[in-house]
DNA sequence: CTAGTTGCAAAGAGTTTGCATGGCG
DNA sequence: CGCCATGCAAACTCTTTGCAACTAG
């Protein structure tokens, strides 16, 4: 196995992710790396990004924007065990730690034999907000 | 309104789409376009996809490989009441239609004022047929 | 010293856009 | 005829790779 060096780049990397309570992306990083007048490369980036993430470290995670990968720091893979709940309006990402997923799950597992990938999941609706603020302007258009 | 021509490009890639089980890429379709000896630009099967979707006849998805966007029609509409199960190894999609998904809906809407859009929605995981198929070789492997 | 790591720049893959032309209604 | 759709090519974004220089252990 691949020994793992610990390296200016991957601390500083790891520090900035642990700090952020949401999901980022790889540029992202290299933005905030930039304005904070950090100069790693973007190479370094991606790489280290994706080492953290096969070691179990980071969660990696797809909202299928035209945003390419997230990465988020979960503590032993706390991330892979809920669900996310994905504003298509404001996009606010929520994350959903509540039993009963885990009910349905193990419903989906049972019932139709199916076995979910909660990290892969991401659930598209509208959140408590933005559904109040439509409910203001909408008053008679079916769907866009 | 927009308004919809129909067009010969538009039909085509809706022809191939109605006769292809599962998801396919922008690229899968330009690929197939070309040995069939049609011809038709990249630009128009990334528009009419696109359009084809916010018209509720595709269902768009997003399968965090490296692959970007995956597209699989769907009966008109018919699919925007139920939730789709994806399995991420074969491809499959399940159409789920069953109360404990309504349950479920109604719970996020009432503990966490999140209204689901089940439409939108893709629950990625694996089919039957493919964790079995897992079960046999993955004697003692911890998780890819 | 050795093996993993970094930076740089170039290359890829996927997707989008501007603009002139073509085609549906 | 008017307006949407198409093609082409250039532009863009995100990500990966080759390779030489570098550094942690």
């Amino acid at each position: 196995m691949k020994q793992e060096y610990s390296t200016k780049q991957r601390s500083v990397i790891l520090e900035l992710l642990k700090s952020t309570s949401t999901h980022v992306t790889a540029t992202d990083i290299l933005r905030q790396l930039d304005s904070l007048g950090i100069k790693i490369s973007t190479a370094t980036v991606y790489r280290t990004l994706d080492k953290l993430e096969s070691e179990g470290i980071l969660k990696k995670m797809t909202l299928g924007d035209g945003l390419g990968a997230c990465y988020q720091y979960t503590k032993n893979g706390e991330c892979s065990q809920h669900f996310h709940l994905k504003c298509v309006e404001c996009g606010e990402l929520i994350h959903l730690s509540c039993e009963f997923l885990a009910e349905m799950e193990e419903h989906i597992l049972k019932e139709h034999s199916f076995v979910i990938s909660a990290g892969r999941t991401v659930i598209y609706g509208k959140c408590a907000k933005c559904t109040g603020r439509e409910e203001k302007d909408s008053i008679c258009h079916s769907h866009n």
